[in-house]
DNA sequence: TTGGAGTCAATAGG
DNA sequence: CCTATTGACTCCAA
């Protein structure tokens, strides 16, 4: 029977007696690829039986990543925590990692070992009652050291708390304060050290002339990069990084859009929110009105009008070509993992209310599957020949 | 080599 | 401050 524990109860975790302080857990810019594969992170893991996180994420069960990032969400928000603090003592990730992990988690199903990490500690996270205490600790004492190091010197050491916290005090012209401060990389030129690269920041219009070129070639020949490359006046690497990001971001919509059709699958009888209004769209792909992806390299491939218009092709594939995702299965359940990621009811709130349509605009759908397809498409003529796509006939 | 998955880190907006 | 976006990088598998 299709049921979901949707039940209520509370997190039934045992409070970890275990006092133990970890700081120092901002990872410093400590290049030296370590790449120790042990535990990396001082992370708030209490004991645990000494378990490594990449062991327990190995035998966790199937975590609804929808769930646990809402149910994340809500109480950074709640308790005015930042993704920045959050990420870097509980997950080991930056700001920017935590906001995309947040905004759009992968399905379980679909992600790699690695990738389960962050949920796997999202989920522990979760699990102590006092995450939140902790993470709040760490916030006052970052401040603390911010403040410290902000006017440098001034005995302000000890018996300090009782208020004063330096609400004015813009303690701007400081006496002896001449010595260290960090040298910025001005438009310095010439540096043997490292010269940073400005970084590359496409135009809407170079953007919109990919995306079509991506429209008609989702996997471009490297003749045909280079091509796009020397046409909009961009190196090949940027093309050629631009396809990898692009195509790797378009399927992660598709992976949310499954999420979500899955969350409203289930028991609600609402289900399939018919939306699809009307036109809205534009949401990753933010090409004028659809036309559905197709690379049909007509003979010898190669149009020159990417700066123009893509020459329509109507017609429309309507072909569900999902991934052979299989997943709702049977439960795992395991000895200590059961007692960790177990009763995952405090998270389970996904089906009921995270179901709103909160997808106002996006009917870009056809799109995706239009992308996705030609991503299987790409692998069937891979497979049958490696040479460039000859004529399908479909 | 090519493509995918994860991330980083600069940067644009609030 | 904080969060979202996104070009570039690192690893890895085929």
């Amino acid at each position: 029977a299709p049921e979901s524990p949707l039940s209520s109860a509370e997190e039934s975790v045992k409070s970890q007696q275990e006092e133990q302080m970890c700081q120092a857990s901002i990872q410093e810019p400590s290049e030296t690829s370590e790449s120790q594969p042990g535990t990396p992170l001082p992370l708030p893991l209490p004991g645990h039986a000494g378990l490594s996180i990449q062991e327990m994420v190995a035998m966790s069960p199937e975590l609804d990543t929808y769930a646990i990032t809402k149910k994340v969400k809500e109480v950074l928000t709640d308790n005015n925590l930042g993704q920045r603090l959050f990420g870097e003592s509980i997950l080991g990730l930056t700001q920017g990692s935590v906001s995309d992990l947040l905004a759009r988690p992968k399905p379980w199903h679909k992600l790699s070992l690695k990738g389960r990490e962050p949920f796997v500690r999202m989920q522990l996270w979760l699990n102590d009652p006092r995450n939140v205490e902790k993470l709040m600790d760490m916030k006052r004492m970052e401040k603390k050291a911010y403040m410290k190091r902000r006017h440098s010197s001034i005995g302000e050491s000890h018996s300090l708390e009782s208020g004063l916290s330096g609400s004015d005090l813009t303690q701007s012209a400081s006496p002896q304060n001449l010595s260290q401060q960090q040298q910025q990389q001005q438009p310095q030129q010439q540096q043997q050290p490292h010269l940073k690269k400005p970084r590359v920041v496409l135009a809407p219009e170079e953007k919109e002339a990919l995306k079509r070129a991506y429209q008609q070639k989702p996997y471009p020949s490297p003749k045909t990069i280079e091509e796009l490359a020397s046409q909009l006046n961009l190196k090949t690497s940027t093309v050629i990084n631009w396809f990898h990001n692009y195509r790797s971001r378009i399927r992660r919509e598709l992976f949310i859009e499954e999420i979500q059709a899955a969350a409203s699958e289930g028991g609600s009888p609402s289900a399939r929110p018919g939306k699809s209004g009307g036109e809205g769209d534009n949401s990753c792909d933010g090409t004028e009105s659809d036309s559905t992806a197709e690379g049909r390299p007509s003979g010898s491939e190669e149009r020159k009008g990417l700066l123009e218009s893509p020459n329509r092709s109507q017609r429309d594939e309507e072909g569900e070509a999902e991934f052979p995702s299989a997943s709702g299965t049977s439960r795992p359940r395991g000895g200590i993992i059961d007692s960790l990621f177990g009763i995952p009811e405090s998270v389970s709130t996904a089906t009921a209310t995270a179901t709103p349509c909160r997808n106002p605009k996006d009917s870009s759908l056809r799109k995706k599957k239009a992308a996705n397809l030609n991503n299987i498409i790409h692998r069937l003529e891979k497979a049958a020949n490696r040479d460039e796509p000859h004529e399908w006939e479909f």
